[in-house]
DNA sequence: GTCTATAAGCCGATAGAC
DNA sequence: GTCTATCGGCTTATAGAC
């Protein structure tokens, strides 16, 4: 298991955040010891304080890219569009890139408790800007009248959290492909705005 | 703080749930030891195993009561109706009884994994039934024609999702009332069943 | 960059006094 | 029913060899 000989930094400083957020993700930040993710690794536990200064530090890491991913594929994702074509380019996005990733998706959820200040800060940060994306597409839906919404703040955080909650029941191999699954939340997220029809069909 | 004289055993045990629930979800199953919960009863460590066999068991005590709870309260409010009002029932149930109790509810689906085999499938089973509820009422509207559901398992799971992601943003003190929240939430419920008109106004 | 060895402290749980 | 005292084990993090 020693990689004394020829081994590569970078290469433990991401395995130590890929085997992270898998033992954080199974059994919380705090029920996993350093001795678990440098086993995980294949390093001794001393040899991850080369790369991270603390186990809250690895949090951090994973959270902030996971973060840093999401925003940057949807900035990949977005094109100029009507408010019905963004929602569901969004539903779509959103479910998509959730189901891809469900360790770091039940982590960022999971484990917000466990940062201290600063980090605290940053990555909430992030969520929130997340959460402006659904937000703004479903004010400029409404102000165009395209969606029929009470109130933008509250709709986004319901279509989010339904969205999101995907992952507590999605399994690869079951009933529903994720094609499938894509379809039946446009239907419901574009009834829950006013829109009867699918845009497309 | 000591209670050596005149202490009451069932007084202890009760606040021992109270406190356990409380310090849970603020810090996380794992990340909590007898020793803080003590503290907080207002006794010391080793008197908490007169009462519960061990930590773990504090956990599944906690996450019992809370289901039995919740599906005690919905049983004394349910009635004879027809399925769109059976959903604005439930909607406003749901609503009100999860904000009242926001650290049962996040203990109940954060520390899941912290549950080892019996106790994970006695409360897996409880949160199905509770699934049940909704699956049902969905399925009954979508059979006799009052919903427009493409599938009943997943809208159930959807709406539920949504309905528990009020307990991430909501404050007592926040912009909208308990009341304002409910009817946005059956609003956009019924928009996701089909029903563009809410049953009332 | 990783190792071995170790410091200093908290953990869950138990024994026995009162 | 609660206390004090304690056991053995595991924790995060550091020091110094290679």
């Amino acid at each position: 298991m020693a990689r004394k000989v020829g081994s590569v930094g970078s290469v433990t400083a991401e395995a130590i955040l890929t085997e992270g957020c898998k033992l954080f993700a199974r059994f919380g930040y705090a029920a996993v010891s350093m001795r678990q993710i440098a086993a995980a690794v294949g390093v001794q536990a001393s040899a991850i304080y080369q790369h991270y200064p603390n186990k809250q530090e690895i949090l951090v890491a994973i959270l902030n890219a996971h973060m840093d991913a999401l925003l940057k594929a949807w900035d990949d994702e977005v094109c100029d569009e009507d408010a019905a074509a963004a929602l569901e380019r969004f539903v779509r996005f959103h479910i998509r890139y959730h189901i891809s990733r469900p360790d770091e998706v039940f982590l960022s959820y999971m484990e917000l408790r466990s940062l201290e200040d600063q980090g605290f800060r940053i990555i909430e940060r992030k969520r929130h800007t997340y959460e402006s994306v659904a937000k703004t597409i479903l004010r400029h839906g409404t102000e165009d009248g395209t969606f029929s919404v009470s109130d933008p703040h509250v709709a986004a955080m319901a279509i989010l959290a339904m969205l999101t909650g995907v992952n507590t029941w999605y399994r690869s191999d079951g009933r529903l492909s994720q094609q499938k699954i894509e379809e039946l939340y446009i239907g419901m997220v574009m009834g829950s705005v006013g829109l009867t029809a699918a845009p497309k069909e």
